[in-house]
DNA sequence: AATTGGGTAGAGCGTTCGTTCTAGAGCTGT
DNA sequence: ACAGCTCTAGAACGAACGCTCTACCCAATT
């Protein structure tokens, strides 16, 4: 067998709760979509639907995370490499149909008031996703409180954009917001880095 | 009776979407919370959930819509709005314990792949929203694309602010999507209409 | 006084949910 | 050969799901 089981359940369930979020997506659904049986289910996550989640949304973050890091990597200067990621984020919308979200959203607003495992990982994802900004931020010498605030906001409006580009089927919203997110950055006047 | 039982349930649902989502909203919770029956709720919405929740989100359009609407009307500058905008949210979202977000965000991410009315509903309410911002912007002397291109990004990042901030219980990723948003709009350099 | 019809009330339908449970398959070390 | 282990397999459980159905209340109309 090439990959493990476990993976497999783990990336099956990290696929639907992007696509439907935690309640919508089912334990049989999961069993099913990844070539597993509830036994196999039960037996690596003892902690039930739960815990299955806990791994997915931490998988979703490691992926999403390498998407950004490629993207920010890709170009030295700040805003384009904002440009970058939009533009990538919205191929991959796109072409997946506008189904394949952000893969922590969804999860995120159903199990908010349950202060679960659940909803602390998707907090986790939030800000790891918002510390890669912020170094690339702080490498391209901004200063500590402009890049903290500037990371929040961009990892904020990128997640609303393609929640938008979602709803209307369409990359516009994404790549609008990676343009103004790009002259903002710009706004502040910061030379980026030769090599 | 005061208010009518078919009012009742469309605000209770409305609170209840917001809340939990559709998925996570069941009819029966919907009877309980709006203090009506299973009888009353097919009577009024034959349709059934699917009509209940359309009828709600568009309740939750409206009403978010008049919050907007007060929010730039008490600024004759685009960008000192959009920061009075995210200061209200903010303050409504921390003082309902962090769990009335945006009305439409989670009911639009569970409802995606089918192209339902519920999903039409949730679409004209964000582009509803957009529309206020971008008759602001208008009216402020933007040009429209300009205009357009901001309005779409303004409302995205609010959006996404909103579900940063519930996430971390926090208010300051609303505040400061607000400030970096009105540096944005004043980074077009057009001088606010005096009165 | 009788009738009509909008609205209320909730028992019960079939289905699906998350979870538990027992049984067995396939492998390793002795 | 046998015990011991991880992992697979799916039947079965109680609870909850969305929805249908019949029965009833009560104010307005005839």
């Amino acid at each position: 067998m090439q990959t493990s089981t476990r993976d497999r359940i783990v990336v099956a369930t990290a696929r639907l709760l992007q696509r439907q979020g935690y309640v919508g997506t089912g334990i049989k659904q999961i069993a099913t979509e990844s070539q597993a049986t509830l036994g196999s289910i039960y037996h690596f996550f003892p902690g039930g639907k739960e815990a299955v989640a806990v791994a997915a949304i931490r998988h979703g973050e490691q992926e999403f995370a390498a998407l950004l890091k490629e993207a920010l990597d890709s170009e030295p200067d700040p805003a384009e490499a904002v440009m970058s990621c939009t533009r990538d984020l919205a191929a991959g919308l796109k072409e997946s149909g506008w189904v394949d979200g952000c893969p922590v959203t969804a999860a995120a607003l159903e199990t908010l008031g349950a202060d679960s495992e659940l909803q602390k990982a998707c907090a986790d994802a939030l800000n790891g996703w918002e510390r890669l900004v912020l170094d690339k931020l702080l490498g391209c010498g901004f200063p500590a409180d402009d890049a903290r605030e500037l990371a929040t906001t961009v990892i904020s409006a990128i997640e609303g954009a393609e929640v938008t580009a979602q709803v209307n089927r369409s990359e516009e919203p994404l790549l609008a917001a990676g343009r103004q997110l790009a002259r903002l950055v710009r706004s502040y006047g910061i030379d980026p880095p030769r090599r």
